[in-house]
DNA sequence: TGTTAGCACTCGAGAGTCATGAGTGCTAAT
DNA sequence: ATTAGCACTCATGACTCTCGAGTGCTAACA
């Protein structure tokens, strides 16, 4: 049942008009605003026929219809605007892009913090590693007689340190074997081959306490289990509540919780083989707490082989296009950032 | 003025019963609580005494009275409970505190996730770095042919890192000599004396490309601008949701955004010179956001010179007791974990 | 055949009314 | 000094009513 081209101009102009007011619209108001010269009955006629096709819904006999989850698919898919940012808009996100590249993980919230101030949606942004990682390289820097700085790089270029102290009769020259020893049993291998076995042949090897060798191996074995444990940083949450359909209180919190629940938002959507962004209307989401929300989101190239990924959530009323357009260009400009590398010649 | 015992004790009955039920709480009700044996009419009369010597208000004229700030205060001061924990509480705690020792950023985010989890209150948490920290380290570890990892340790012992290209054409002998040239230019300096002549200088002495050190010193200047740049985790905010002098979405939402917004947060309360802990009553608070709300903060020492920070918000009606009682066990437990240092045995 | 005008009908939102009851202050008795 | 009694206050919630935006349907019209 293919969509005549008139009911497509009428279901736009609904959905669009629903996104800006929040409120039923009915066919009077709609015959004003739109451009077609139709009368509110011919409007009405077309309404009750896109209402059985599933395209429109009525909350109450007498109120104006609203869209469905079907009727916002087809709008995302077919008829709404091209998503497209003003001059002012791409100015604000440049210069929000003007940081320095800084830790990932300082980046990745400070994107997302932005990207949710630009559209007053909730945001949540994270990066995920890819699992797997291998060791690269171990290294344990001297700072003082008694404190060392031990320092690890993973094959996704991910560096992870710590402060330690160390028995103070430990040389600089012996603190360097130490980490050459481990570098050749542990370069390139998975993190799973380290065993207590393991630090006592080291120790045995160097002559260092065991307890010492224990304990950087810990570290090391640690950190790597962690790697891919992905943080999501989630901000703005605030505006939820700004929308109405938030404004029952008992809702609000609900999904203020659910951001806030660590399980819950590892499972928030990401993009797949489809492309690098996906639109989630109300109940295509997998998360009971998201069946009446929408989610928008995005991923990149962070490089190393991590992905970034950033998402908007939403009420099914959310504007997608305004949304879709934003994390567009915000993944286009920051994968040809991070492309680079962090490069010395900027 | 010193107040009565039987007024101090109806007082603290008021308290107590307004912070379990938030609801105004009249004479009637209180007569049956309350183990003195007086009736309803006694309580009035005492109750009007209070309420003239503005320790208890009432929101109109026929409903019972509520604690006002004042009569918090006293509450605080001298009337509560000795902040008390159940040994399940604890029990709690202890597991809770039990994950390894991390980043320091990471074990501050998790502090304040459990202590909001366990108190049911908005919780905060940071680190104050000391301003004013030094260079005390810079190495640079070369990782394969035209990658290296550049590590920077403070005078906090804060490590800073970032994976970076180097040209090809350097050794790793030649990295080391960078290193140890940066070292004895830098070592115990504050970052301001890095300057583009310095760069100059480093590069012509070393032989090394001028946008390779500059890179180097750029970022060690940059990390260490932004080390006593404290980040604070809230956690929890959707706990303020659940109290009912929060319903009014506006006023909730009004609190959401102030926990977001980065330069208001700054200026959360901390405890100082007069103790480890500090409670803030209502308009005690100097943001204007809070003057409605409650806050108790405590500090703990983490060692190297940065001090720990949490502190909970709640509604003026929140049970200080609790919260005091949950701070203190944690601060204190925080600063005997920490102040080991996370050396190698344990 | 598609469009429009007209009309009776529906139903949520908001205003107004009213009874209820918890709570008060005051007075007089204990 | 305490208490019982009583008249008064006032927020709350239930109920009713009106208003009006919006609908579906029918009949007239191009």
């Amino acid at each position: 049942m293919p969509l005549g081209e008139r009911k497509k101009i009428i279901l736009k102009a609904v959905v669009d008009d629903y996104i800006k007011n929040a409120e039923p619209v009915g066919s009077k108001a709609l015959a004003s605003k739109i451009n077609l010269k139709l009368s509110s009955a011919t409007l009405r006629n077309e309404m009750a026929e896109l209402e059985s096709m599933g395209y429109l819904e009525q909350p109450h006999t007498s109120a104006g219809r609203i869209p469905s989850n079907l009727g916002y698919r087809l709008y995302v898919d077919e008829l709404m605007k091209a998503p497209k940012l003003s001059a002012k808009e791409i100015e604000v996100i440049n210069s929000a892009l003007k940081v320095r590249l800084m830790e990932i993980d300082r980046l990745i919230a400070e994107v997302g913090r932005a990207i949710s101030r630009l559209t007053s949606y909730t945001s949540y942004a994270a990066a995920a590693m890819p699992s797997g990682a291998r060791i690269r390289h171990i290294d344990i820097l001297p700072i003082d007689r008694d404190t060392c700085v031990l320092v690890v790089v993973f094959s996704t270029n991910t560096v992870k340190n710590t402060v330690t102290k160390k028995p103070g009769e430990i040389s600089d020259e012996k603190l360097h074997v130490i980490a050459a020893v481990m570098n050749t049993r542990l370069e390139n291998a998975i993190p799973s081959v380290i065993t207590t076995t393991l630090a006592i042949d080291i120790a045995a090897e160097t002559g260092a306490p065991i307890a010492f060798v224990g304990f950087i191996l810990d570290f090391v074995r640690e950190e790597a289990e962690h790697l891919d444990e992905r943080r999501i940083y989630v901000d703005g949450a605030a505006h939820l509540l700004a929308q109405p359909e938030y404004k029952d209180v008992e809702k609000a919190q609900r999904m203020l919780e659910y951001f806030s629940n660590k399980e819950a938002i590892a499972k928030l959507p990401e993009p797949d083989e489809t492309g690098p962004m996906k639109i989630l209307i109300g109940n295509e989401n997998l998360s009971e707490e998201l069946k009446d929300s929408s989610v928008v989101v995005a991923s990149y190239d962070i490089g190393d082989g991590m992905k970034g990924l950033i998402g908007l959530v939403g009420p099914t009323r959310m504007d997608y296009s305004k949304a879709a357009a934003h994390l567009e260009y915000f993944t286009r400009r920051l994968g040809k950032l991070l492309g680079s590398g962090g490069k010395p010649e900027e």
